[in-house]
DNA sequence: ATTTTATATGAACGAACGTTCATACGGAAG
DNA sequence: CTTCCGTATGAACGTTCGTTCATATAAAAT
Protein backbone atom coordinates (compact mmCIF):
# COMPACT_ATOMS: atom_id res chain seq x y z
CA UNK A 1 0.00 0.00 0.00
CA UNK A 2 2.80 2.25 0.80
CA UNK A 3 5.57 3.21 -1.93
CA UNK A 4 9.35 1.87 -1.14
CA UNK A 5 11.14 4.84 0.81
CA UNK A 6 14.21 6.33 -1.14
CA UNK A 7 12.94 5.86 -4.26
CA UNK A 8 13.05 8.85 -6.22
CA UNK A 9 12.43 9.19 -9.87
CA UNK A 10 15.80 10.53 -10.63
CA UNK A 11 16.89 7.12 -9.63
CA UNK A 12 14.38 5.24 -11.60
CA UNK A 13 14.10 6.69 -14.53
CA UNK A 14 17.57 5.60 -15.45
CA UNK A 15 17.18 1.92 -14.18
CA UNK A 16 13.98 1.49 -16.08
CA UNK A 17 16.15 2.24 -19.37
CA UNK A 18 18.99 0.37 -18.31
CA UNK A 19 16.45 -2.71 -17.33
CA UNK A 20 14.73 -2.54 -20.77
CA UNK A 21 18.00 -2.57 -22.35
CA UNK A 22 19.69 -5.61 -20.65
CA UNK A 23 16.27 -7.45 -21.08
CA UNK A 24 15.88 -6.79 -24.59
CA UNK A 25 19.25 -7.78 -25.49
CA UNK A 26 18.79 -10.59 -23.75
CA UNK A 27 15.52 -12.03 -24.99
CA UNK A 28 14.26 -9.61 -27.58
CA UNK A 29 11.82 -6.60 -27.55
CA UNK A 30 8.66 -8.86 -28.93
CA UNK A 31 9.71 -11.58 -25.93
CA UNK A 32 9.92 -9.07 -23.00
CA UNK A 33 6.72 -7.69 -21.26
CA UNK A 34 6.53 -4.58 -19.09
CA UNK A 35 5.58 -6.46 -16.08
CA UNK A 36 9.13 -8.24 -16.64
CA UNK A 37 11.09 -5.18 -16.76
CA UNK A 38 9.22 -3.17 -13.71
CA UNK A 39 9.92 -6.47 -11.61
CA UNK A 40 13.42 -6.48 -12.72
CA UNK A 41 13.01 -2.42 -11.88
CA UNK A 42 11.16 -3.22 -8.57
CA UNK A 43 7.98 -1.23 -9.25
CA UNK A 44 4.43 -2.25 -9.94
CA UNK A 45 4.40 -2.57 -13.80
CA UNK A 46 1.94 1.24 -13.76
CA UNK A 47 4.62 3.25 -12.28
CA UNK A 48 6.55 2.66 -15.82
CA UNK A 49 4.21 4.97 -17.23
CA UNK A 50 6.01 7.85 -15.20
CA UNK A 51 9.10 7.09 -17.36
CA UNK A 52 7.58 6.00 -21.01
CA UNK A 53 4.40 6.73 -22.83
CA UNK A 54 4.43 3.27 -24.21
CA UNK A 55 6.65 0.11 -25.03
CA UNK A 56 7.57 0.77 -28.28
CA UNK A 57 9.08 4.43 -26.80
CA UNK A 58 11.79 2.59 -24.66
CA UNK A 59 12.79 0.45 -27.86
CA UNK A 60 13.32 3.61 -29.75
CA UNK A 61 14.77 5.92 -27.35
CA UNK A 62 17.50 2.91 -26.81
CA UNK A 63 18.22 2.97 -30.60
CA UNK A 64 17.92 6.50 -30.90
CA UNK A 65 20.91 7.45 -27.97
CA UNK A 66 22.97 4.41 -29.10
CA UNK A 67 22.79 5.88 -32.90
CA UNK A 68 23.64 9.45 -32.10
CA UNK A 69 26.13 8.83 -29.37
CA UNK A 70 27.79 6.83 -31.52
CA UNK A 71 27.69 9.36 -34.53
CA UNK A 72 28.73 12.16 -31.75
CA UNK A 73 31.51 10.15 -30.43
CA UNK A 74 32.81 9.74 -33.97
CA UNK A 75 32.36 13.54 -34.19
CA UNK A 76 34.95 14.00 -31.69
CA UNK A 77 37.34 11.64 -32.84
CA UNK A 78 40.48 13.32 -34.24
CA UNK A 79 40.46 13.04 -37.79
CA UNK A 80 44.03 12.34 -39.75
CA UNK A 81 44.57 13.12 -43.09
CA UNK A 82 45.62 9.93 -45.05
CA UNK A 83 43.19 7.40 -45.62
CA UNK A 84 44.99 4.86 -44.85
CA UNK A 85 45.65 6.15 -41.22
CA UNK A 86 41.43 6.98 -41.36
CA UNK A 87 40.79 3.08 -42.03
CA UNK A 88 42.75 2.69 -38.96
CA UNK A 89 41.63 4.76 -36.61
CA UNK A 90 37.73 3.95 -38.28
CA UNK A 91 38.75 0.51 -36.75
CA UNK A 92 40.18 0.99 -33.74
CA UNK A 93 37.02 3.59 -32.69
CA UNK A 94 34.46 1.24 -34.06
CA UNK A 95 35.50 -1.82 -32.25
CA UNK A 96 36.12 0.26 -28.86
CA UNK A 97 32.93 1.81 -28.90
CA UNK A 98 31.44 -1.62 -29.76
CA UNK A 99 33.18 -3.41 -27.20
CA UNK A 100 31.93 -0.79 -24.15
CA UNK A 101 28.42 -1.44 -25.89
CA UNK A 102 27.21 -4.93 -26.27
CA UNK A 103 23.61 -4.59 -25.18
CA UNK A 104 22.85 -1.35 -27.10
CA UNK A 105 24.81 -3.02 -30.62
CA UNK A 106 23.21 -6.31 -30.45
CA UNK A 107 19.42 -4.26 -30.19
CA UNK A 108 20.19 -1.70 -32.25
CA UNK A 109 20.63 -4.59 -34.71
CA UNK A 110 18.02 -6.80 -33.79
CA UNK A 111 15.25 -5.14 -33.04
CA UNK A 112 14.93 -3.13 -36.03
CA UNK A 113 11.74 -4.81 -37.45
CA UNK A 114 9.87 -4.03 -33.94
CA UNK A 115 10.55 -0.10 -34.34
CA UNK A 116 7.04 1.71 -35.61
CA UNK A 117 7.80 2.50 -39.45
CA UNK A 118 8.14 6.69 -38.17
CA UNK A 119 10.81 5.80 -35.87
CA UNK A 120 12.65 2.92 -38.30
CA UNK A 121 13.34 5.62 -40.60
CA UNK A 122 14.58 7.96 -37.78
CA UNK A 123 17.07 4.92 -36.80
CA UNK A 124 17.56 4.04 -40.71
CA UNK A 125 18.98 6.77 -41.66
CA UNK A 126 21.52 7.29 -38.51
CA UNK A 127 22.52 3.41 -39.44
CA UNK A 128 23.05 5.01 -42.80
CA UNK A 129 25.03 7.88 -41.65
CA UNK A 130 27.85 6.27 -40.31
CA UNK A 131 27.57 3.62 -43.20
CA UNK A 132 28.59 6.17 -44.88
CA UNK A 133 31.70 7.63 -42.91
CA UNK A 134 33.58 4.69 -43.89
CA UNK A 135 32.37 4.67 -47.38
CA UNK A 136 33.90 7.86 -48.04
CA UNK A 137 37.29 6.89 -46.38
CA UNK A 138 37.23 4.07 -48.80
CA UNK A 139 36.35 6.56 -51.67
CA UNK A 140 38.85 8.97 -50.96
CA UNK A 141 41.52 5.70 -50.57
CA UNK A 142 40.06 5.23 -53.94
CA UNK A 143 40.68 8.38 -55.42
CA UNK A 144 44.32 8.56 -53.94
CA UNK A 145 44.83 5.48 -55.46
CA UNK A 146 46.26 4.05 -52.11
CA UNK A 147 43.79 1.08 -52.13
CA UNK A 148 42.82 -1.63 -54.98
CA UNK A 149 39.35 -2.31 -54.62
CA UNK A 150 36.59 -2.55 -57.52
CA UNK A 151 33.25 -1.48 -55.64
CA UNK A 152 33.99 1.00 -52.77
CA UNK A 153 30.23 0.01 -51.82
CA UNK A 154 30.35 -4.06 -51.59
CA UNK A 155 33.53 -3.31 -49.58
CA UNK A 156 32.16 -0.57 -47.19
CA UNK A 157 29.50 -3.49 -46.35
CA UNK A 158 32.15 -6.15 -46.60
CA UNK A 159 33.99 -4.20 -43.49
CA UNK A 160 30.99 -3.36 -41.62
CA UNK A 161 29.84 -6.71 -41.85
CA UNK A 162 33.34 -8.75 -40.53
CA UNK A 163 33.10 -6.06 -37.86
CA UNK A 164 29.45 -6.13 -36.50
CA UNK A 165 30.59 -10.21 -36.37
CA UNK A 166 33.00 -9.50 -33.49
CA UNK A 167 30.00 -8.81 -31.45
CA UNK A 168 29.03 -12.27 -31.53
CA UNK A 169 31.55 -13.73 -29.90
CA UNK A 170 33.63 -11.25 -28.63
CA UNK A 171 34.19 -12.08 -24.52
CA UNK A 172 36.06 -10.20 -22.50
CA UNK A 173 37.28 -13.54 -20.82
CA UNK A 174 38.39 -14.62 -24.38
CA UNK A 175 41.59 -15.93 -25.92
CA UNK A 176 42.27 -12.42 -27.55
CA UNK A 177 41.94 -9.17 -25.83
CA UNK A 178 40.85 -6.02 -27.24
CA UNK A 179 43.93 -4.66 -28.32
CA UNK A 180 44.98 -7.83 -30.05
CA UNK A 181 41.52 -7.73 -31.93
CA UNK A 182 41.28 -4.11 -32.78
CA UNK A 183 45.17 -5.16 -34.20
CA UNK A 184 43.75 -7.94 -36.21
CA UNK A 185 40.86 -6.19 -37.62
CA UNK A 186 43.20 -3.23 -38.59
CA UNK A 187 45.50 -5.91 -40.28
CA UNK A 188 42.91 -7.85 -41.89
CA UNK A 189 40.81 -4.47 -43.11
CA UNK A 190 44.31 -3.34 -44.76
CA UNK A 191 45.23 -7.11 -46.46
CA UNK A 192 41.30 -6.00 -47.43
CA UNK A 193 42.00 -2.89 -49.34
CA UNK A 194 45.75 -4.16 -50.79
CA UNK A 195 46.54 -1.36 -49.07
CA UNK A 196 50.00 -3.06 -47.95
CA UNK A 197 50.88 -3.85 -50.75
CA UNK A 198 49.89 -0.18 -51.79
CA UNK A 199 52.42 0.88 -49.24
CA UNK A 200 55.32 -1.55 -49.92
CA UNK A 201 55.71 -0.76 -53.00
CA UNK A 202 54.95 3.29 -53.33
CA UNK B 1 -4.62 -49.69 -43.41
CA UNK B 2 -3.92 -45.93 -42.98
CA UNK B 3 -4.65 -44.04 -46.09
CA UNK B 4 -1.86 -42.07 -47.70
CA UNK B 5 -2.13 -40.66 -51.25
CA UNK B 6 -4.10 -37.34 -51.62
CA UNK B 7 -4.70 -36.67 -48.35
CA UNK B 8 -5.21 -33.25 -47.17
CA UNK B 9 -2.29 -33.32 -44.67
CA UNK B 10 0.17 -34.01 -47.68
CA UNK B 11 -0.80 -30.10 -48.83
CA UNK B 12 -1.78 -28.31 -45.65
CA UNK B 13 1.37 -29.73 -43.71
CA UNK B 14 4.21 -27.97 -46.00
CA UNK B 15 1.80 -24.83 -46.20
CA UNK B 16 1.68 -24.48 -42.27
CA UNK B 17 5.92 -24.82 -42.78
CA UNK B 18 6.15 -22.69 -45.38
CA UNK B 19 4.01 -19.96 -43.76
CA UNK B 20 5.40 -19.96 -40.21
CA UNK B 21 9.16 -19.47 -42.22
CA UNK B 22 7.74 -16.34 -43.87
CA UNK B 23 5.90 -15.03 -41.01
CA UNK B 24 8.86 -15.73 -38.73
CA UNK B 25 11.24 -14.10 -41.06
CA UNK B 26 9.34 -11.04 -41.40
CA UNK B 27 7.92 -10.13 -38.18
CA UNK B 28 9.94 -12.63 -35.61
CA UNK B 29 9.12 -15.62 -33.98
CA UNK B 30 7.70 -13.90 -30.71
CA UNK B 31 5.77 -11.22 -32.93
CA UNK B 32 3.95 -14.22 -34.64
CA UNK B 33 1.08 -15.49 -33.31
CA UNK B 34 -0.38 -19.53 -33.84
CA UNK B 35 -3.46 -17.41 -35.19
CA UNK B 36 -2.21 -15.26 -37.41
CA UNK B 37 -0.13 -18.47 -39.55
CA UNK B 38 -3.91 -20.17 -39.16
CA UNK B 39 -5.04 -17.16 -40.55
CA UNK B 40 -2.20 -17.22 -43.93
CA UNK B 41 -2.55 -21.09 -44.08
CA UNK B 42 -6.41 -20.66 -44.11
CA UNK B 43 -7.31 -22.81 -41.56
CA UNK B 44 -8.60 -22.43 -37.59
CA UNK B 45 -5.83 -22.36 -34.96
CA UNK B 46 -6.88 -25.39 -34.18
CA UNK B 47 -5.83 -27.23 -37.16
CA UNK B 48 -2.42 -26.57 -36.92
CA UNK B 49 -1.98 -29.02 -33.77
CA UNK B 50 -2.33 -31.89 -36.19
CA UNK B 51 1.01 -30.79 -38.49
CA UNK B 52 2.80 -29.75 -34.92
CA UNK B 53 3.15 -30.04 -31.42
CA UNK B 54 3.06 -26.34 -30.52
CA UNK B 55 4.92 -23.12 -31.51
CA UNK B 56 8.59 -24.00 -30.23
CA UNK B 57 8.41 -26.83 -32.71
CA UNK B 58 7.66 -25.30 -36.00
CA UNK B 59 10.58 -22.54 -34.90
CA UNK B 60 13.14 -25.60 -34.06
CA UNK B 61 12.11 -27.39 -37.38
CA UNK B 62 12.76 -24.46 -39.80
CA UNK B 63 16.52 -24.34 -38.06
CA UNK B 64 17.12 -28.03 -38.05
CA UNK B 65 16.10 -28.36 -41.98
CA UNK B 66 18.21 -25.12 -43.05
CA UNK B 67 21.04 -26.35 -40.84
CA UNK B 68 21.12 -30.04 -42.46
CA UNK B 69 20.28 -29.43 -46.02
CA UNK B 70 23.11 -26.51 -46.10
CA UNK B 71 25.27 -29.34 -44.66
CA UNK B 72 24.26 -32.04 -46.71
CA UNK B 73 24.51 -29.66 -49.61
CA UNK B 74 28.56 -28.67 -49.12
CA UNK B 75 28.95 -32.46 -48.56
CA UNK B 76 28.01 -33.19 -52.29
CA UNK B 77 29.99 -30.11 -53.25
CA UNK B 78 32.32 -31.21 -55.18
CA UNK B 79 35.80 -30.72 -53.28
CA UNK B 80 39.25 -29.63 -55.00
CA UNK B 81 42.52 -30.25 -53.20
CA UNK B 82 43.98 -26.77 -53.36
CA UNK B 83 42.96 -24.83 -50.16
CA UNK B 84 42.88 -21.51 -52.67
CA UNK B 85 40.37 -23.18 -55.10
CA UNK B 86 38.43 -24.22 -51.76
CA UNK B 87 38.25 -20.62 -51.01
CA UNK B 88 36.42 -19.75 -53.95
CA UNK B 89 34.48 -22.84 -53.55
CA UNK B 90 33.19 -22.39 -50.68
CA UNK B 91 32.42 -18.56 -50.86
CA UNK B 92 30.73 -19.77 -54.01
CA UNK B 93 28.67 -22.10 -52.65
CA UNK B 94 28.04 -20.03 -49.62
CA UNK B 95 26.26 -17.28 -51.43
CA UNK B 96 24.57 -19.39 -54.21
CA UNK B 97 22.54 -21.35 -51.66
CA UNK B 98 21.64 -18.10 -49.17
CA UNK B 99 20.48 -16.40 -52.49
CA UNK B 100 18.01 -18.99 -52.37
CA UNK B 101 17.43 -19.55 -48.96
CA UNK B 102 17.11 -15.74 -47.35
CA UNK B 103 13.98 -16.71 -45.26
CA UNK B 104 15.67 -19.47 -43.75
CA UNK B 105 18.97 -17.75 -43.10
CA UNK B 106 17.07 -14.55 -41.36
CA UNK B 107 14.80 -16.58 -38.97
CA UNK B 108 18.08 -18.73 -38.70
CA UNK B 109 20.67 -15.91 -37.52
CA UNK B 110 17.67 -14.00 -35.64
CA UNK B 111 15.92 -16.19 -33.72
CA UNK B 112 18.63 -18.02 -32.19
CA UNK B 113 17.48 -16.97 -28.75
CA UNK B 114 13.90 -17.81 -29.02
CA UNK B 115 15.08 -21.49 -28.66
CA UNK B 116 14.36 -23.57 -25.91
CA UNK B 117 18.02 -24.83 -24.47
CA UNK B 118 17.53 -27.84 -25.88
CA UNK B 119 16.95 -27.22 -29.01
CA UNK B 120 19.73 -24.29 -29.04
CA UNK B 121 22.32 -26.76 -28.36
CA UNK B 122 21.10 -29.21 -31.40
CA UNK B 123 21.02 -25.93 -33.75
CA UNK B 124 24.54 -24.54 -32.51
CA UNK B 125 26.40 -27.44 -32.68
CA UNK B 126 25.64 -27.78 -36.54
CA UNK B 127 25.87 -23.56 -37.06
CA UNK B 128 29.43 -24.91 -35.45
CA UNK B 129 30.09 -27.61 -37.57
CA UNK B 130 29.38 -25.08 -40.81
CA UNK B 131 32.03 -22.14 -39.37
CA UNK B 132 34.31 -25.20 -39.14
CA UNK B 133 34.51 -26.42 -42.64
CA UNK B 134 35.94 -22.89 -43.61
CA UNK B 135 38.13 -22.62 -40.62
CA UNK B 136 39.84 -26.31 -41.69
CA UNK B 137 40.06 -24.47 -45.11
CA UNK B 138 42.40 -21.55 -43.67
CA UNK B 139 44.23 -24.02 -41.56
CA UNK B 140 44.88 -26.38 -44.36
CA UNK B 141 46.12 -22.97 -46.82
CA UNK B 142 47.90 -21.81 -44.24
CA UNK B 143 49.84 -25.22 -43.10
CA UNK B 144 50.40 -24.95 -46.81
CA UNK B 145 52.07 -21.75 -46.83
CA UNK B 146 49.46 -19.97 -49.33
CA UNK B 147 47.69 -18.06 -47.03
CA UNK B 148 49.58 -15.10 -45.21
CA UNK B 149 46.77 -15.09 -41.78
CA UNK B 150 47.89 -14.39 -38.28
CA UNK B 151 44.81 -16.03 -36.94
CA UNK B 152 43.01 -18.56 -38.47
CA UNK B 153 39.73 -18.43 -36.08
CA UNK B 154 39.35 -14.62 -36.48
CA UNK B 155 39.35 -14.94 -40.06
CA UNK B 156 37.00 -17.40 -40.56
CA UNK B 157 34.28 -15.36 -38.33
CA UNK B 158 35.65 -12.53 -40.10
CA UNK B 159 34.91 -13.99 -43.64
CA UNK B 160 31.45 -15.43 -41.85
CA UNK B 161 31.09 -12.50 -40.84
CA UNK B 162 31.45 -10.30 -44.08
CA UNK B 163 29.57 -13.24 -46.24
CA UNK B 164 26.29 -13.17 -43.86
CA UNK B 165 25.75 -9.38 -44.34
CA UNK B 166 25.25 -9.98 -47.70
CA UNK B 167 21.86 -11.23 -46.77
CA UNK B 168 21.13 -7.52 -45.19
CA UNK B 169 21.32 -6.09 -48.38
CA UNK B 170 20.96 -8.09 -51.40
CA UNK B 171 18.10 -8.03 -53.84
CA UNK B 172 16.99 -9.60 -57.14
CA UNK B 173 16.43 -6.38 -58.48
CA UNK B 174 19.77 -4.41 -56.80
CA UNK B 175 22.82 -3.09 -58.59
CA UNK B 176 24.91 -6.13 -58.55
CA UNK B 177 24.13 -9.67 -60.11
CA UNK B 178 25.08 -12.65 -58.12
CA UNK B 179 27.76 -13.40 -60.14
CA UNK B 180 29.05 -10.43 -59.65
CA UNK B 181 28.75 -10.59 -56.24
CA UNK B 182 30.04 -13.94 -55.81
CA UNK B 183 32.96 -12.62 -58.06
CA UNK B 184 33.60 -9.63 -55.81
CA UNK B 185 33.27 -11.81 -51.77
CA UNK B 186 36.04 -14.27 -54.27
CA UNK B 187 38.48 -11.62 -54.91
CA UNK B 188 37.84 -9.64 -51.62
CA UNK B 189 38.99 -12.98 -49.58
CA UNK B 190 41.77 -14.04 -51.50
CA UNK B 191 43.03 -9.96 -50.74
CA UNK B 192 42.21 -11.28 -47.36
CA UNK B 193 44.22 -13.99 -47.43
CA UNK B 194 47.09 -12.85 -49.19
CA UNK B 195 46.56 -15.19 -51.18
CA UNK B 196 46.80 -12.92 -54.79
CA UNK B 197 50.10 -12.34 -53.83
CA UNK B 198 51.49 -15.27 -52.76
CA UNK B 199 50.56 -16.46 -55.68
CA UNK B 200 52.28 -14.12 -58.01
CA UNK B 201 54.84 -14.26 -56.00
CA UNK B 202 55.57 -17.69 -56.24
C1' DA C 1 -22.91 -49.02 -48.76
C1' DT C 2 -20.78 -48.97 -44.64
C1' DT C 3 -17.02 -48.37 -41.66
C1' DT C 4 -12.81 -46.20 -40.59
C1' DT C 5 -9.88 -42.46 -39.91
C1' DA C 6 -7.41 -38.34 -41.13
C1' DT C 7 -8.44 -33.73 -40.90
C1' DA C 8 -10.97 -29.58 -39.69
C1' DT C 9 -13.99 -26.81 -36.86
C1' DG C 10 -15.34 -23.63 -33.22
C1' DA C 11 -15.66 -22.96 -28.62
C1' DA C 12 -13.32 -22.81 -24.49
C1' DC C 13 -9.38 -22.61 -20.99
C1' DG C 14 -6.43 -19.95 -17.88
C1' DA C 15 -2.75 -16.93 -18.37
C1' DA C 16 -0.46 -13.02 -19.89
C1' DC C 17 -0.45 -8.93 -22.58
C1' DG C 18 -0.13 -3.30 -22.85
C1' DT C 19 -2.27 0.29 -20.88
C1' DT C 20 -5.20 3.22 -17.72
C1' DC C 21 -6.67 5.13 -13.48
C1' DA C 22 -8.33 6.25 -8.86
C1' DT C 23 -5.96 6.36 -4.87
C1' DA C 24 -2.27 6.57 -1.38
C1' DC C 25 2.00 7.83 0.15
C1' DG C 26 6.08 10.85 1.40
C1' DG C 27 9.43 14.47 0.69
C1' DA C 28 9.67 19.44 -0.30
C1' DA C 29 7.79 24.02 0.01
C1' DG C 30 5.20 27.35 2.47
C1' DC D 1 2.18 21.88 10.73
C1' DT D 2 -0.09 22.02 6.58
C1' DT D 3 -0.28 21.95 1.71
C1' DC D 4 1.24 20.34 -2.60
C1' DC D 5 2.82 17.37 -6.01
C1' DG D 6 5.84 13.86 -7.90
C1' DT D 7 5.88 9.04 -7.52
C1' DA D 8 4.12 4.68 -6.43
C1' DT D 9 0.44 1.20 -5.83
C1' DG D 10 -2.99 -2.27 -6.97
C1' DA D 11 -6.85 -3.21 -9.34
C1' DA D 12 -9.03 -3.25 -13.51
C1' DC D 13 -9.82 -2.76 -18.68
C1' DG D 14 -10.39 -5.31 -23.01
C1' DT D 15 -7.50 -8.08 -25.94
C1' DT D 16 -4.69 -11.66 -27.32
C1' DC D 17 -1.91 -15.49 -26.28
C1' DG D 18 -0.78 -20.92 -26.78
C1' DT D 19 -3.11 -24.86 -26.27
C1' DT D 20 -6.93 -28.38 -25.71
C1' DC D 21 -10.95 -30.90 -26.93
C1' DA D 22 -15.52 -32.62 -28.16
C1' DT D 23 -17.51 -32.78 -32.33
C1' DA D 24 -18.26 -32.60 -37.38
C1' DT D 25 -16.93 -33.81 -42.05
C1' DA D 26 -15.31 -36.16 -45.97
C1' DA D 27 -12.19 -39.19 -48.24
C1' DA D 28 -10.31 -43.83 -48.17
C1' DA D 29 -10.80 -48.67 -47.14
C1' DT D 30 -13.61 -52.53 -46.89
Amino acid sequence: MSRTSGSFSNKTAPRVAQTALRLFAKYGYAAVSMRQIARDVGVQVGALYNYTPDKQALLFNILLQHMESLLAAWARYPKRTDPLDQINDFIQFHLEFHFSKVDEVFVAYMELRNLSPKNFMVIEKLRHDYETVLHEILNAGLLAGQFRIRDAKIVTLAIIGMLKEVGTWYRPDGRLGKPEIISLYQDMALDFLGAKYAIKKG
